[in-house]
DNA sequence: GATTATAGCGCG
DNA sequence: AAAGCGCGCTATAATC
């Protein structure tokens, strides 16, 4: 059953309920589901009240996924106006600083000035929820998967559960060792708008090796003037490219690079930003990418480089449990295309490694790169080179790819298993299309449409295998989320875990494929058992009975840069 | 002077 | 091997 939490104009919440339960019954072990506009806009006040919400129904998110689903389309939900539920940004869940845990009661909180900042307020009234829940169920029933689509938006919502509880723990931060990493590479931290040492040292070099003394290392024309200058024949400055060259100035401008992007990007002024009481609390915006997978805002929280992951430091007494899932997205198209050869090759072991020892491929690295050319639509190198024998192995889930390929290419939309479906190409891409078969069209203006629709196919190819890994690994998240809460408590000396996790394992990072749960350290065995587990039951929701699996690598220690590799 | 665009690189 | 998918962020260039 559903119960509505809605603000009133007062700021107090108010309860609606829909199934004839009161909010004080719903508390019972129903396992009501907790309608909300946002996830954003209650959970964060809940979670610094020490409360935990075991389900809920996120309408925003939930909104996007059906207004765009190929399988809702004759709903009135799909066919009405755009309005106020499309209009909603997403509210910042940290957007409100932090008051201190003074034992708040629940619904002890104002969401409504954070919610009128961020769209329209009337649409998170009570009868608007309601109204809309109405909409949302109906589109679901009468979908062509109600099943599959109820999962999906199960999941998302448990997704942004997960989101907000990982905001409100914070990932465990050792400023000190971050320090230390970066006097280590950079030397000491140098005063401000001043470059460190290490870097002024290597910027001097490449001057000299390019007799070019007012050279500034930043400015990309500039430094590409001067390699030119030099007779090198490079189109840019990638680090790629210039690693094909051999001057004496390019070892000490690659390593000027390098050390100039953890300077800025990962430096002293991103920890003074972003790192607080030994924590950093990134925001995650659920559903932020096109193709379901998460994004961030703020920090950089999904490119942490792994130079700098020794600074995630678990708490005196906790450990992190690192999990990573082997080859998520080639187990996944083997789901999705039902294809019981990749399948095979990946049972029990690493899938490309399979791959070599049924001789489809001599190497890893070729099982490797040429699936990811099928999956992201190369045409060159080795990957291409490889992709025949792949054909042959796997027709298919090769097929599979191929024909999201092809309707990409048409302007058509493709879904993926549970329903999420890729967004129409804009009505520029249309002109374009339309102005190549004009009679006066030009070469040009063919080829351009051509390019242009061989990139849209690339798109939709990757969109089903990525958006459904991305199911995938929502489902996973919401298995793990569950199953940590059920292991309950330990007592550690010194607990510094704000609730309503104090004492208990809790996810901290999420990253794609990947994840970090927090724990005492007598519990670290328990968890990393109910990752794996978590992972073999998110493939049988997916995938039901097909024999595909999805190991799991898991690595516990205190530090999230040692952590991986271990299992 | 304030803005938007681009190149490049970090992550999966 | 260096290309194909999806992002966020930074510094600089380009544009208003």
């Amino acid at each position: 059953m559903h119960v509505v939490v809605a603000a009133r104009s007062s700021g107090q919440a108010t309860a609606v309920d829909v199934g004839g339960v009161t909010v004080a019954e719903a508390a019972r072990p129903t396992r009501p589901r907790w309608t909300w506009a946002d996830t954003n806009l209650w959970y964060p006040g809940l979670l610094r009240a020490g409360v935990r919400v075991d389900r809920c129904h996120d309408l925003r998110l939930a909104h996007r996924v059906l207004r765009a689903s190929a399988w809702t389309t004759g709903s009135r939900l799909a066919q009405a106006f755009a309005g106020a539920w499309d209009a909603l940004q997403p509210v910042p869940a940290g957007g409100t600083p932090t008051p201190p845990d003074d034992g708040g009661t629940l619904f002890d909180l104002d969401p409504t000035s954070r919610a009128s900042a961020a769209g329209d307020a009337a649409t998170l009234d009570g009868r608007a929820c309601r109204v809309e829940l109405d909409a949302q169920l109906d589109a679901v029933a009468t979908s062509r998967a109600p099943g599959r689509l109820r999962l999906l938006l199960a999941a998302e919502s448990a997704g942004a559960l997960a989101a907000a509880e990982m905001q409100r723990a914070g990932l465990p931060w050792d400023a000190g060792r971050h320090d230390e990493v970066l006097r280590d590479q950079l030397g000491p931290r140098p005063a401000v708008g001043a470059r460190p040492d290490r870097m002024e040292r290597l910027a001097a070099e490449v001057r000299d090796a390019l007799d070019a003394p007012t050279l500034n290392p930043d400015s990309l024309p500039d430094v590409l003037r001067a390699l030119r200058r030099t007779g090198l024949a490079v189109t840019s400055t990638r680090s790629w490219e210039l690693q094909q060259v051999d001057h004496p100035a390019i070892g000490p401008l690659l390593a000027y690079k390098k050390l100039s992007r953890l300077f800025s990007a990962n430096g002293w002024a991103w920890l003074d930003a972003w790192v607080q009481d030994g924590r950093f609390r990134p925001e995650y915006v659920v559903g932020g990418v096109v193709t379901g997978r998460w994004a961030s805002s703020g920090g950089g929280a999904l490119q942490i480089p792994q130079q700098v992951r020794t600074a995630v430091r678990a708490d005196p007494g906790w450990v992190f449990v690192v999990a990573d899932a082997a080859q998520l997205e080639p187990r996944v198209l083997a789901g999705l295309a039902h294809d019981e050869r990749m399948a095979d090759a990946g049972r029990g072991k690493d899938l490309y490694r399979g791959m070599v020892d049924t001789g489809v491929v001599d190497s890893r690295a070729h099982g490797k790169v040429g699936m990811l050319g099928a999956m992201y639509g190369g045409t060159t190198g080795s990957s291409a080179a490889v992709l025949p024998r792949l054909a042959r192995a796997f027709p298919a889930s090769l097929a599979l790819v191929e024909d999201a390929a092809r309707t990409g290419e048409r302007g058509d939309v493709v879904t993926t298993l549970l329903g999420r479906t890729s967004p129409r190409p804009g009505a520029s891409w249309h002109e374009t299309q339309v102005l190549a078969q004009s009679d006066d069209a030009d070469a040009g203006a063919e080829s351009k449409a051509r390019a242009q629709t061989r990139a849209w196919g690339r798109f939709t190819r990757n969109f089903v295998v990525q958006g459904t890994a991305a199911e995938w690994a929502l489902c996973w998240i919401a298995e793990v989320r569950r199953r940590l809460w059920d292991l309950g408590a330990a007592e550690v000396p010194g607990d510094r875990v704000p609730t309503p996790f104090t004492g208990r394992p809790h996810l901290v990072y999420f990253l794609h494929d990947e994840l970090v749960v927090h724990t005492p350290a007598p519990l670290a065995d328990a968890v990393a058992a109910e990752v794996r587990a978590a992972a073999a039951a998110s493939g049988r929701l997916l995938f039901g009975d097909f024999p595909v699996d999805f190991p799991v690598s898991v690595g516990t220690d205190r530090s999230y840069g040692e952590a991986k590799d271990a299992g």
